[in-house]
DNA sequence: CCAGACGTTGTT
DNA sequence: GTCTGG
DNA sequence: CCAGACGTTGTT
DNA sequence: GTCTGG
């Protein structure tokens, strides 16, 4: 990501190959004026909950930024509380009405990391009756490219890198601007195994392609 | 006005 | 905090 | 979205 | 089958 760290963070930040709702990941966050890297956890929480976490029963990983003004959730957080959610990948699980039809990653042709788009709170409270607090985040949504649509009816907004300025910086409707799908032509989808499903499983080999199914006589059993 | 919700994806 | 529904 | 739980009485 | 948790 071309960052230049000013503390020594050896250690807290590390490669997760599998991240869901909940769980923590380094996002850059811009208060309107200043950046700075911080952990926080995937699922925006409105700085006006009150309840304890557990109670709070609607989504909020991602926002769709067609909407994302008019949302009670979102409208606070966007108007100067914008991130950059690093990756080099994100996973998808395609379907057919409900037949599944595997997980699928999706990133850059080259793997390069990206910047997804997102937007974060900092919130105090409890969470299951003991104190909980930190920063949350949800990433933005737009309809998906050609590539991508094969797969899935939504993608999330990736930001190219000449925009990321503009998009933690600039007014609401100019940065909203950049919340259009990313090209296809840059980017990859390519099959990966079901393990996916599982956030207990976390390892390098989950970005690798699915192995093909061999037919019996390349297997080189005995039969 | 007050009370109650506050969301996405995908599915039907 | 702010919008929607009644 | 997927994975995993889905319950009560009474006990520690 | 449907809800909750992640």
């Amino acid at each position: 990501m071309d960052l230049t760290a000013t503390r020594d963070r050896q250690g807290e930040v590390r490669a997760n190959f599998n991240l869901g709702p909940m769980q923590k990941a380094p996002i850059i966050a811009s208060d309107g004026s200043k950046i700075r890297a911080v952990t926080a956890t995937w699922s925006l929480i409105p700085t006006w909950w009150k309840q304890d976490l557990e109670e709070k029963k609607f989504s909020t990983f991602n926002a769709k930024s067609e909407t994302i003004t008019t949302t009670r959730s979102f409208n606070g957080p966007i108007k100067s509380l914008r991130c950059l959610v690093p990756a080099q990948a994100y996973y998808e699980w395609k379907r057919e009405g409900k037949v599944k039809q595997g997980a699928f990653a999706i990133g850059m042709n080259d793997q390069s990391m990206f910047a997804m788009a997102g937007i974060w709170t900092y919130w105090k409270g409890t969470y299951k009756q003991k104190d909980w607090e930190g920063y949350s985040f949800s990433i933005l949504t737009c309809k998906p490219n050609p590539l991508t649509a094969d797969v899935h009816h939504r993608m999330p907004v990736i930001l190219h890198k000449d925009t990321y300025q503009d998009w933690l910086h600039a007014p609401v409707e100019q940065a909203l601007n950049l919340a259009s799908p990313y090209p296809s032509q840059n980017m990859d989808v390519w099959e990966v195994d079901g393990r996916v499903g599982k956030l207990s499983e976390n390892d390098e080999g989950l970005l690798a392609p699915k192995a093909e199914e061999k037919p019996d006589d390349e297997t080189g059993l005995l039969l």
